[in-house]
RNA sequence: GGAGAGGUGGCCGAGAGGCCGAAGGCGCUCGCCUGCUAAGCGAGUGUACGGGUAACACUGUACCGAGGGUUCGAAUCCCUCCCUCUCCGCCA
């Protein structure tokens, strides 16, 4: 319905911007891990307009004369006009593939450049070099040692990771009686409170998805090893929600009056986790199915800066009525996501391994998705399109929530108490205790 | 999965090789008119990329589901794919 085709797609970094200021995008995504080599592009992009300057100016000859023959009754009078045009078409076939194929390779090089990052990230390399900019709560002592979640779990019968990977393999979990209700508490939970307090939407979104959609969001072309595919058809599980929430209105341009947009929904994820052979083998944190409710925004570019606060806060809030303590790390320019600008982790604290572990990530992506999901807004009827600016973010991982409400709320004898706020959602359960 | 019918502008809907970026209607925008948020009248009304301008104007190219082909010329003909609808089968 919305067919656009992938090449049509546009480019994640505005060419033209590019072209202007390829210094300031060279030094901006130097600071990055970014090792895009822009000399290829400014060839790739004289070479382009080269060869459609001459390809238009061929159909603007070929269109002239292909009027004049049809107007013309005796065709024997245009026998030369006729000869001459089967050769321009001809050559017009050649700039064509020429120019298809530098374009295909400009395309290629655009769709794998990051996003610029905000100039008020803070500099650095890697996870080290984030800033913690608050924290709420604080971690409870224990007068034992706090055990780690799949211990507690396992020994209450509620998680199972031994049946899970005889079911499937490594790096899935099987939630049993109290257990999978926490889980689904935890859901109905977050998805009832940004519902009815922070103004979201709700939406189920397909957790297949296609290749325009993984586009869009930015996990294709690049990381297509990440993610779990299906051969027939040609389809991807969504490694997050963000994915099919932030392309629900691709191709489409809104009123200003529908924006912003807040979307939220409860979905699994499914995500490879390739490269991370030997990191948290052990347990929920990190899985290769896993829940999530997720928020997603599209709103005008001027607001995106308030609208990531908010959004943030709106996360924050999960952790707040739960009772966990946790942090808010500001990502430095080498941590941030690749299609993120702007990106704020939380941290929540983990008794069990006694360190702050991120539950949630809120981005700003600016106009980076819209533009490759091509999104745009009209602020009048009789104005040009603009693109929106899109935020995501977790609100919150729901396994990790969980993970950290066993561990906070761990006893000495290995029941747990179950955090106030989501007793309603548990038949009034008070207490995990072992089945 | 089998059989058939279709996909045209924000929407409805014509067009069946050249005069078609595309009739007509609806909607929308601007103006007029009418002493009551109705009706009427007139004009305008897609997107992208390029040239041009102080800015308009103007102008080139592309786009009628997507991709390829035939042709001097394709919304119109041919091929492949996708999607929608109807009937049958199957199923939650």
């Amino acid at each position: 319905m919305f067919g656009e085709s992938l090449t049509e797609a546009l480019p994640m970094l505005d060419i033209k911007y590019l072209r202007d200021h390829l210094d300031t995008v060279r030094e901006n995504l130097a600071r990055q891990k970014s090792t895009a080599d822009f000399s290829v592009f400014s060839t790739l992009e004289s070479r382009r307009r080269e060869l459609l300057g001459a390809s238009e100016q061929l159909k603007a000859e070929k269109n002239r004369v292909s009027a004049l023959i049809g107007k013309t009754k005796d065709k024997s009078q245009v026998r030369g006009e006729i000869e001459r045009m089967k050769e321009v078409s001809n050559e017009i076939k050649h700039l064509d593939d020429d120019l298809k194929q530098v374009e295909d390779e400009l395309q290629a090089f655009l769709l794998n450049l990051p996003n610029l990052t905000e100039e008020s990230c803070p500099p650095g390399e890697g996870e080290a070099d984030n800033v913690e900019v608050r924290r709420w709560g604080t971690p409870k002592s224990f007068d034992f040692t706090p055990r780690p979640h799949w211990e507690l779990g396992e020994n209450l019968g509620i998680l199972d990771f031994e049946r899970a990977g005889k079911l499937t393999g490594a790096r899935f979990a099987l939630y049993r009686g109290a257990g999978a209700r926490l889980e689904r508490a935890l859901i109905n939970f977050m998805l009832d409170l940004h519902t009815q307090e922070h103004g979201y939407t709700e939406i189920i979104p397909p957790f297949l998805v296609n290749r325009e959609t993984m586009t869009g969001t930015g996990q294709l072309p690049k990381f297509e090893a990440d993610l779990f595919h299906t051969d027939d058809p040609d389809y991807f599980l969504i490694p997050t929600a963000e994915v099919p929430l932030t392309n629900i209105h691709r191709g489409e341009i809104l009123a200003a009056d529908e924006l912003p947009r807040y979307f939220t929904a409860y979905t699994p994820c499914f995500r490879k986790e390739a490269g991370s052979y030997g990191k948290d083998v052990r347990g929920l944190i990190r899985l290769h199915q896993f829940n999530k409710v997720e928020l997603v925004k599209y709103c005008l570019p001027e607001d995106s800066g308030t609208e990531l606060e908010k959004l943030l806060a709106n996360a924050e809030e999960v952790l707040k009525r739960l009772g966990l303590p946790y942090r808010v790390m500001d990502l430095c320019r080498g941590d941030i996501g690749f299609s993120a600008a702007r990106t704020f982790d939380i941290e929540v604290w983990l008794p069990g391994q006694g360190a702050y572990r991120e539950i949630s990530s809120c981005s700003n992506c600016r106009d980076f998705q819209a533009r490759r999901a091509n999104i745009r807004f009209r602020r009048s009827p009789q104005e040009k399109p603009e693109f929106v600016h899109a935020l995501n973010g977790s609100g919150l991982a729901v396994g990790r929530t969980l993970v950290a409400v066993l561990e906070n709320g761990q006893q000495a004898d290995g029941s747990v108490v179950i955090p106030e706020a989501l007793r309603p959602y548990m038949n009034g359960m008070e207490k995990i205790e072992k089945q």
